[in-house]
DNA sequence: AAAGATTGAACATTCAATCTTG
DNA sequence: CAAGATTGAATGTTCAATCTTT
């Protein structure tokens, strides 16, 4: 890709122009690749997308096992009717389930059910035996953690809430 | 989510279980966030998505700056509807034009035109700009080479085409 | 008026089926 | 029959508008 813009895309790129773009190229290519694999494997496995694990997950580790609307996506950085649509399809299959909030009534919980629970339990092995495979088998453990450093100072700088 | 997956789903998490896991966390949030911020810089400027100047900067690389809807797909990691899809929009604003192949009548060309080679010498700057400004930035010149040379390692461990 | 959530419309992406050419 | 490309249907995502509650 750099290669490319460098010459063809108007020319005279800087050295720090030339090192952003092929970054940001192995990064887009890295998480899509794995992204596809880690889906692939588990659908049939669990019948859960990594994202829908995800969210199991933010549940799971919540105070209550549940969270506000609002906060499913902003911590899964999706729109607002994102995070409607996605505990619905989720609702439907039984796995979270909506309660209302007795001091604000605005705001709605999605909360985990014993289903939810359970789906978890099965697809979180598998989840992480694929990101081993997947990720770190290909890297030695110093070097991710170096990695994993340098992504999460691009992540505080760019303002990521976490 | 290292920390909730290692207590919530499943336990037993090993240490190179954790490390991917928290590998993965950030390599999809940086990614993501960089994402929407080049996206939401880039639309207002010069109408393109950030993969809109992907496909043009690959099409101006290529031998007579054209590539076979195959390899448009492939080289863009997408579906080969999604390819059709794609050179449909990009056509119906002239960046693109499709073009038969004589010696297989079964191909077809995507080729960029002058109007395609406008918007690009328009894109590249910008997009190189917001590269530096979301990515370069944050990081020292070797920890960005070193980054890349981590994720490249990935990339051939998983077999990715480049 | 502002915040939380949902809905409908628009759009992008994929899968499966189809058509044409080799 | 296999490869290249396209189409229709289904799914998921976002934006803008709406509704309720604060």
């Amino acid at each position: 890709v750099a290669k490319v813009l460098e010459e063809c895309s108007g020319g005279a790129a800087t050295d720090e122009e030339r090192a952003a773009l092929q970054l940001w190229a192995s990064l887009v290519r890295a998480t899509d690749i794995v992204r596809a694999s880690l889906s692939a494997e588990l659908a049939p496995r669990c019948g859960l997308a990594p994202e829908d694990i995800e969210l199991l997950t933010r549940l799971s580790e919540a105070p209550e096992q549940r969270l506000r609307m609002a906060d499913v996506s902003r911590s899964l950085l999706l729109s607002k009717s994102g995070a409607t649509r996605l505990i619905d399809r989720l609702a439907e299959r039984g796995l979270v389930e909506r309660a209302a909030c007795p001091s604000d009534r605005r705001v709605v919980y999605a909360s985990l059910t014993s289903g939810g629970r359970e789906a978890l339990r099965e697809a979180g092995p598998a989840l992480r035996a694929g990101l081993v495979a997947h990720l770190g088998r290909h890297l030695g453990a110093h070097e991710a953690e170096a990695v994993r450093a340098a992504l999460d100072r691009i992540l505080t700088g760019e303002g990521a809430g976490v």
